[in-house]
RNA sequence: UGGGCCGUCGCCAAGCGGUUAAGGCACCGGGUUUUGAUCCCGGCAUUCGGAGGUUCGAAUCCUCCCGGCCCAGCCA
């Protein structure tokens, strides 16, 4: 019943690890990790990383561990962890071992004694800024810092002070000593350990010196016998550091570290400060805002797990810095939903529409397939009476050239029903219309009409039997491809990214809808029952995405 | 000449010295259709950032040039 997922084409890891494998390198073994750090929402560009390592492994019969990257406990928390645990889960991995950087604390600081004892790191009592000022610039060489011959003993000693706590944050660093002239600043003795003295969610007050990532990545990926360690392109300049450290370290196992480009989408901001910024700053209303490109955002706007997958499959993995249009994300989610998603009607904004030549409460029940296609979706019954509501979109008293919905006069087929024709439009005072007076042909129930052709199918919801509804629909956050590069993002925002019907009619059959439930309201788009907001009192409905629309509008 | 990386159709992306330069998205036709949806069928790079060179043969190798991205956290 599922589509199988398209047959992986092959990228440049994929490559790579083709020639490992054949060459018998880490006998054959092949294991991959996630490792976010726990301070935000994951989003659709960490679904890439995702879908990459989870899905080699996958693919190789290896395994990918889900590491939290906790070594900055001033950014990070809980909160953070179990969302991102629950977005991995829901997009459909399971990880083979649950890790933490802080798990290799201990480790990690006997190696940094190793390091120190090697003559290849040194405490260094510089300010932060003397620091900064001593690395140099692009262009011209570092200088080394008057604590940078320390003796060996000097160097334990304060190491061993800075971890029971003596000092202040900022008094030392633990540096690697390795080239202050170095071309790749990152060689400019990189920092290795700094003073926080601040509780930790998994080590709590055991810990005032935490560990740099350049210097806790390599070595958790060693610990885990990491064989492929995949990371976006801006650690390119870090990998001399990972390789250096786990060379001088002389650890059982050295991993590659192969970086691909980021995700980068037309139309949305994948910036985590800026993701923040729209949060704190109620652009949006919240992390999981259906306009959101997270993980947990784009569940509750009623996209698929394996419609993302899908997505990550389809923009490949390359090292080009390249804009993915948000078509590409949009064929996905249609694709999956075309395929497994109920069809139902729903009126998003009501005109009252009367069949005069009907008796006064006459109702009468339909059956309409569930799918166009495929019937083992089954069937249900949709009652058609007197009175129903058709869309305003879909009435005009001065159309457009090729319009095929209702006017003046004209006849239009009500989807599964009879063709009725339009004979009198009523008007308020105001000239806004309030109902429309139509007649129906009795012999076109499940029949062409006779003698002439009627093109248009608009849909619409019985005025006795429908339900009301709230229904969200939800666009595009931004009005600009690559949003972010002016200075406001304010200005850039999709003023009708959200537009709330708080009126809509939908069939009876909805009221029975489960939160979550996905569902094309026919001719509209693909619609999901609110994650939270939707009960069978009152159904909230979100837009996910609209049909495809090839008539120009 | 700071260091590192990248340039194949409008957007992605295969290609790894000999292929008619895959495929997807988008777009443009045409057919089916009681969703202007879906589905089907067809079209869409004599050319691979540019210029030289090597070779019987180059998107693939070499040289130079042009354009773009990343790096100066005690963030990750």
């Amino acid at each position: 019943m599922n589509k199988p997922e398209s047959a992986a084409t092959s990228n440049f890891i994929r490559n790579i690890i083709d020639d490992d494998l054949a060459a018998n390198k880490n006998d054959g073994r092949i294991v991959t990790r996630f490792p976010p750090e726990p301070n935000g929402y994951l989003h659709i560009g960490h679904a890439k990383s995702i879908c990459l390592n989870f899905g080699i492994a996958a693919q190789y019969n290896g395994k990918c561990n889900l590491r939290f990257d906790d070594t900055n406990p001033v950014k990070e928390n809980e909160e953070f962890v179990k969302a991102i645990k629950d977005d991995v889960t829901w997009l459909g991995f399971e990880w083979d071992g649950l890790k933490h950087a802080s798990d290799y604390f201990n480790e990690l600081y006997n190696f940094a004694v190793e390091l120190i004892k090697q003559g290849n790191a040194y405490v260094d009592s510089s300010t932060a800024e003397e620091v900064r000022e001593m690395r140099g610039t692009l262009k011209e060489p570092g200088k080394p810092s008057p604590y940078r011959d320390r003796s060996v003993e000097e160097n334990l000693d304060l190491f061993a002070r800075m971890k029971a706590g003596e000092f202040d944050d900022g008094a030392h660093i633990l540096r690697a000593k390795i080239d202050m002239a170095s071309g790749n600043i990152n060689m400019r003795d990189p920092t290795l350990y700094r003073i926080r003295k601040v509780h930790h969610v998994r080590t709590g007050n055991d810990w005032s010196i935490y560990p740099m990532y350049d210097y806790t990545h390599c070595v958790s990926d060693a610990m885990e016998n990491i064989t492929h360690s995949l990371c976006t392109l801006e650690f390119e300049d870090h990998r001399p550091l990972y390789d250096w450290v786990l060379d001088e370290l002389k650890t059982p196992a050295h991993p590659q570290q192969i970086e691909f480009a980021r995700l980068m989408l037309e139309y949305t901001i994948l910036s985590k400060r800026k993701l923040i910024q729209l949060v704190e700053e109620d652009y949006v209303k919240g992390w999981d805002d259906p306009r959101m490109p997270t993980i947990t955002g784009m569940r509750r706007r009623g996209f698929t797990p394996a419609a993302i997958r899908d997505f990550c499959e389809r923009i490949g993995v390359t090292k080009n810095d390249s804009w993915i249009e948000m078509a590409v994300l949009e064929t996905c989610i249609r694709e999956d939903l075309n395929e497994h998603s109920h069809r139902r009607m729903a009126v998003l904004e009501p005109i009252k529409v009367v069949i005069t030549d009907l008796p006064d409460g006459y109702t009468e029940t339909l059956s309409f397939a569930n799918h166009p296609q495929k019937e083992d979706f089954g069937r249900r019954d949709i009652v058609f009476s007197k009175e129903i509501w058709i869309d305003k979109d879909d009435f005009s008293e001065n159309p457009p050239p090729k319009y095929q919905r209702l006017v003046p006069g004209g006849e239009v087929r009500l989807r599964g029903s009879y063709v009725i024709k339009c004979e009198e439009v009523i008007k308020s005072d105001a000239g806004d219309i309030i109902e429309l007076r139509c007649t129906h042909d009795a012999n076109t129930l499940g029949k062409k009409p006779e003698g002439r052709k009627v093109k248009g199918v608009i849909h619409w919801v019985s005025a006795s039997a429908g339900v009301q509804a709230q229904v969200r629909v939800y666009d595009r956050l931004f009005n600009q491809p690559n949003p972010g590069s002016a200075d406001s993002l304010e200005a850039e925002l999709n003023p009708e990214s959200m537009v709330v019907h708080k009126t809509c009619y939908v069939e009876a059959a909805l009221s029975e809808a489960q939160a979550e439930e996905r569902f094309q309201f026919e001719r509209l788009g693909y619609f999901v029952a609110d994650r939270y907001d939707h009960t069978s009192e009152m159904p909230v409905f979100n837009r996910t995405v609209s049909l495809r629309d090839t008539w120009a509008r």
